[in-house]
DNA sequence: TCGTGAATGTAAGCGCTGATTACACGATTG
DNA sequence: CAATCGTGTAATCAGCGCTTACATTCACGA
């Protein structure tokens, strides 16, 4: 079969040479992984993980749809791969805002892990849905998510405990002020992908702010009272 | 063309009463609306909202793949009407919940009113999901499910009001309390439906137990100090 | 320099899905 | 009894994930 020659545009002699010049599709992508994985993560941006198709990802990046999987065995696997990369800028961010946060002030520290935590969710919430929401791919097999993510929480660890061996902590119970934080902040990013704040914009600087206060409050409630 | 005429079996006369007597399969099926409702529940109950198709629920009512169409114009509305069913079932148990608390001890009627939410969120966590997460159909059509939430909602505020007269809560912003309240509870059932709590199995005695204590201390942070 | 095999693309097709359309059947009603 | 409306079936479409067979190109060793 293969009636039409299409591709092989170039049949007659000094092939290499002509394919460099003039082709515009080389017959290999070069990096087609890395420009999947781009193309999902703004598929991803736009729809939520839900309108990442296969498909879809070959056709923007200019390729067939069956090629996607020599590099991917499933979709399941490409969606890990998104995940993965939104994983490793999340971390990235949180470290970050860490690292320009006093170490003389653990529960200040705290509160700059818990802000750049909502300000990233808010910004980037499909994004952040992809790598929260465990039903959208087997996180058994994304060890790089995992251990990133069991780094946060220990990070979000270490820090309550240098607030509570600095007097700043009413409750001695740091593992239910961790998980009651991780909920909140994690309640806080969810509702506002989950469309529970209509009036927003999404990533709106109202948004932010409330955000601010509610970790305020939430961190008032949870400090020794002056 | 339909050269076959397989499905009319009993062209014979006395069809009527033929029919009656042996028929396995009456024509009409009599409410298959309710039916694919409770084969929708059952399938999101199974797997999550993405587990629901059309066509499964229509197997299972035992009926041919169009046939659900006649009664739902689209996938969506049919999830819909599930959120819909969730969603009444998620406010009765709510409201039973309060019913139950003494009027006496605002801020004991709001840890009530916590619990209950926490308790149904865990116990059923894929209806939970299905009528939190807004991007599994159009809220906005759902007109049931808006004011069942805006009723939840004053409801919360209600009493957060009346702890306030009372002289119970700490702050005066009630409206930043009741959200830190709703993204807490909300953040912590979500944890549990989104696998963050891989040891727990769903809706675990230890689960409602840490559960109970997050809500604990977030009332403690909230509440004036003794 | 030239084969040759591995890597990576295409083409075709399977079974599933949601959705639409034309038609068949049954019950209600005048 | 006949008309009609509600509700089922059958057939069909396009899009999806995924597999298989084949085409093309690259990299490496004789």
């Amino acid at each position: 079969m293969r009636p039409s020659a299409k591709p092989s545009v170039a049949k007659s002699p000094t092939t290499k040479r002509r394919r460099r010049a003039s082709a515009p599709k080389p017959y290999h992508h070069g990096d087609l992984r890395r420009v999947l994985i781009d193309a999902a993560l703004q598929l991803v941006g736009e729809g939520g993980a839900e309108a990442v198709s296969v498909r879809e990802a070959a056709r923007r990046a200019g390729v067939s749809p069956g090629a996607p999987f020599r590099h991917f065995p499933s979709r399941d696997a490409l969606i890990q791969a998104v995940a993965e990369e939104a994983q490793r800028r999340f971390r990235a961010e949180i470290e970050a805002a860490l690292a320009a946060a006093p170490a003389s002030d653990p529960l200040g520290r705290f509160r700059c892990l818990g802000l750049a935590y909502l300000r990233w969710a808010m910004r980037n919430p499909t994004h952040f849905e992809i790598i929260s929401s465990r039903r959208l791919f087997d996180h058994d097999q994304a060890a790089a998510i995992s251990s990133d993510n069991a780094e946060l929480i220990a990070l979000t660890e270490q820090t309550l405990a240098q607030a509570f061996a600095a007097g700043q902590l009413r409750s001695a119970d740091l593992k239910q002020v961790q998980i009651a934080g991780r909920a909140l902040v994690y309640g806080f990013a969810r509702m506002n992908i989950d469309g529970h704040f209509p009036r927003w914009g999404v990533a709106g600087a109202e948004a932010e702010r409330t955000a601010e206060a509610v970790l305020d409050l939430f961190i008032e409630g949870i400090a020794k009272r002056s």
